[in-house]
DNA sequence: GCCAACGTTGGC
DNA sequence: GCCAACGTTGGC
């Protein structure tokens, strides 16, 4: 079982859209990165547990708890043309882009980058590198039971 | 809205 | 394969 943190911005898809969604899951599409997408592809399994985090927003922040809910599988985005995660370069024979399912359990209170960033014993976590902009980042197992067992 | 950091593109 | 130009991310 591996942890990690998936990005979204709260405008887009917020851990309550999520929670009221049908199954309280969603498909991650709109991952545009390769690195992200190889986390989806090639390292995520079904249970693995998500913090969802909210960005591009005036608190950015851990906002919520979610699991991995499926194995990846194409993302439908890269095909319609009317998205704005368009991309003519993909094809139905060979698609580019693939996505997993996430399914949010609950909500938490916000445990802001502010904060996240005063914790000594989470300061090699991914997410607060300088320079990062990955969307999605493994967490370690250290990482996560400090962060929902005593933050949270 | 600014801008630093980073990833991608494309000419050579 | 290099690297300049460009586009995007995302905190502030």
């Amino acid at each position: 079982m591996r942890y990690w943190l998936m990005k979204s911005e709260p405008d887009e898809c917020s851990i309550d859209d999520v929670l009221t969604a049908p199954g309280r899951r969603t498909p991650w599409s709109g991952v545009r990165n390769y690195q992200a997408r190889n986390f989806m592809r090639d390292e995520m399994r079904v249970g693995d547990g998500v913090l969802f985090y909210h960005s591009s927003c005036a608190e950015p922040g851990i906002a919520g708890i979610a699991e991995v809910a499926s194995a990846p599988y194409p993302d439908a985005s890269q095909f319609d043309r009317a998205s704005p995660y368009y991309d003519r370069g993909a094809k139905r024979e060979a698609p580019r882009w693939v996505n997993v399912d996430v399914r949010a359990l609950r909500k938490t209170r916000l445990v802001s980058l502010a904060e996240l960033r005063e914790h000594k014993a989470l300061a090699k976590m991914v997410l607060l590198r300088p320079g990062n902009r990955l969307s999605i980042t493994p967490v370690s197992a250290a990482q996560w039971k400090y962060i929902t067992g005593r933050l949270i």
